[in-house]
DNA sequence: GACAGATAGTCTCCTTTTTAGACTAGATCG
DNA sequence: CGATCTAGTCTAAAAAGGAGACTATCTGTC
């Protein structure tokens, strides 16, 4: 059964969210797209390491749940924009929040990792 | 090669982080710890459909990573208490924004959904 | 005119990850 | 004695993901 017609299980609105974007590929496409709307090309080029299968997945996922919009301009070669909607920019807040988290916080957690491997 | 010792491949620190609390079922731990330290069962019953060995594999990385601390009491039938380190508990102050976003918003979210798939 | 690019995806294999479920040890309960 | 409890690990089978070929159509080069 596809994962993409599924319910969440628990009634628990986080988990129906956290499924969505607590994958591998959204929470880095939402930041790649943070700063201005992009190409399909570019984000692939930006996130580095995702294959374009599983960006496609992620940017129809998101553009399902309303974080991003996608533009078609009917030119050849085809040109697709995407952008982040007031939703998505209203994300990005905590999501910053998190990042700064992040940010203050890795130096622990290398050290943390450093710990646990000699011990 | 295991995924468990590669360094990740970008030098954002973000991204070294998100590698790692990034994926199905890290946020989910963490936030069913966030109230109180709990046995692994009880994290699986929890959790409800994580497999016993991602709990056992995400409970090791986020242990590795110092965000939670495993004590193992030496009884039978054997008895592991996980709670969130220092560390752990100031991620999640970010993280409660997060899920406090997503309370707000799950309702757009869904709306978008059914949006989409009328269209 | 022929031919290489460029774009946004999709499709097909093939590898990697995840799952479900069996299995373990040693104490306690009936 | 046999069933039950726990925290995992192990294995085989299923699912997800990656690499790269492929498409259609226009532009630019030779």
């Amino acid at each position: 059964m596809p994962a993409e017609t599924d319910e969440p299980k628990l009634g628990c609105p986080v988990r129906g969210v956290l499924d969505r974007i607590g994958d591998q590929w959204s929470l880095l496409a939402l930041e790649a797209l943070d700063d201005e709307k992009k190409r399909f090309n570019e984000l692939l080029r930006e996130i580095g390491d995702i294959s374009k299968q599983m960006l496609s997945k992620t940017l129809k996922h998101l553009e399902q749940d309303g974080f991003i919009s996608r533009t078609v301009y009917p030119e050849v070669p085809p040109r697709v924009e995407y952008e982040l909607t007031e939703l998505g920019q209203s994300f990005l807040v905590p999501m910053r929040a998190l990042i700064g988290w992040a940010d203050r916080n890795h130096a622990a957690i290398k050290s943390a990792r450093r710990r646990y491997e000699t011990a």
